[in-house]
DNA sequence: TCTATAATTAACTGATGAGCTAAATGGTGA
DNA sequence: TCACCATTTAGCTCATCAGTTAATTATAGA
């Protein structure tokens, strides 16, 4: 299975995407993952195991605990190439881009609070 | 099931990525469509449905035939949604969106050529 | 070493999805 | 109307996937 392949396949899993939003802000334990579904430890185990497949998410060990946390570019780059070969030019997007670009210009770093609720 | 639900769910098959990949230049009849695959036409037609009900791909009856096309900003726009609730702050991207910016701003119609390699 | 906890793997089950062939639908043109 | 063509729907099969519980691995700490 090619590398996009296996991002869409990630991707196309609601739970999964879930996870990939729980982790966009800081790395979280295996267990503190699976506290936030309603599903057993071993199903989450799985979907974890198939985001780490696809690039999206590394997992380090710390003592008996394991941490997993988002593998910051991949996400972005693989849906941005897929982005620009298969969109026609999306111009709301660049406008919008553009518009972001020019509020935040000087403010970099605090793209990481806020915006979510 | 939910439209962004929808609209990964058909990303998830490489076919239906193909199919988008052909529709991103041109509108195709379902017949030309299906001749660029190995497999039969109600197999493609079930891919093209699926496409048709995330919103994707429009739908046109042509006297016998049956045209399809992008929704042009849909897939750009869903794909940025996501980006922009679940992936860190993609520097990467911004600087090359920041670069495309800056090299095409006095050109914005040009989008549609180039770009591609 | 023994026990307890975190996480994963194994083995299984039920539901869903992708493909097929055959039949039905919608439309053209003699 | 009839024959023909493009496409979709129906009904089926096979494989894959998401979830389960039970067993296993890995580590911490007395």
């Amino acid at each position: 299975m090619s590398t996009p392949d296996k991002v869409f396949d990630a991707l196309s899993s609601s739970v999964r995407r879930k996870i990939l939003a729980y982790l966009r802000d800081r790395p979280l334990h295996a267990g503190a993952i699976s506290n936030r579904f309603e599903m057993s430890k071993p199903a989450m185990s799985k979907h974890l195991a198939i985001l780490e497949g696809a690039g999206l998410i590394w997992r380090k060990r710390e003592g008996q605990f394991v941490l997993y946390g988002m593998e910051d570019e991949n996400l972005a780059g693989h849906l941005w190439t897929f982005m620009q070969e298969v969109c026609p030019p999306s111009r709301a997007i660049r406008a919008e881009v553009r518009a972001e670009l020019e509020a935040g210009e000087a403010d970099d770093s605090s793209d990481d609070a806020a915006e979510k609720a």
